[in-house]
DNA sequence: ATAAATTAGTTTATATTATAAACCAAATAA
DNA sequence: TTATTTGGTTTATAATATAAACTAATTTAT
């Protein structure tokens, strides 16, 4: 009947998906990497990263550099598999 | 900078993707037979053909099959770029 | 020393999008 | 003839994305 898996729509999200994108490819993140890779606004990064936190998809950790205040993501087993997942359901739309 | 390529917004959308991955491999199909494999209501589809259409992605065309009346769509050479496009932007977070 | 600008974010208001519920008209079945 | 089904469309609402406004601390310039 229905050809088409379900998108997680927490990672249907063009910005969502650039930070997972970011992070499974690395160790960690900071906050204004992030911002720079993606090209987002920190208002909209904020909120978009507060949202793949709640979903236990990736960790945030708040910490000082100096003085500085930084922000530091890190994506989860949970967020990994989630992607993992998620590109897989995707290759039945685009292949 | 940006590592990463906009994705076109009227393509980044679970059931106006699956649409087109419908069309894209077929010369036209039916409305019915579009809502029956991507699993849509008839409103939902029924407007996101339009956004399709508006956007000149896909042609619709109305008629009737006896006296039922039939609305059937087929992808057009602008949709199949975007498609294209979109499915070689999408790469860059996905690989 | 103090005012202005920068850095590193968060909160919140608004615009956009997605979705379902309600609806319509014609045809068919009971 | 009165339901029910088919094939949709319109519209109201819920969810999402985004930017603008804001906070608080830190530099930098005067």
């Amino acid at each position: 009947m229905n050809k088409f898996k379900e998108l997680d729509p927490l990672l249907h999200s063009q910005l969502r998906l650039a930070v997972m994108s970011l992070l499974i490819g690395v160790d960690s993140a900071e906050f204004v990497f992030i911002k720079e890779k993606t090209g987002a606004t920190a208002g909209n990064l904020s909120v978009q990263l507060d949202k793949l936190s709640t979903a236990g998809y990736i960790s945030v950790t708040k910490s000082f550099k100096g003085k500085k205040p930084v922000t530091t993501c890190s994506i989860t087993r949970v967020g990994i598999k989630a992607f993992e997942s998620y590109v897989n359901a995707l290759k039945q739309y685009i292949e």
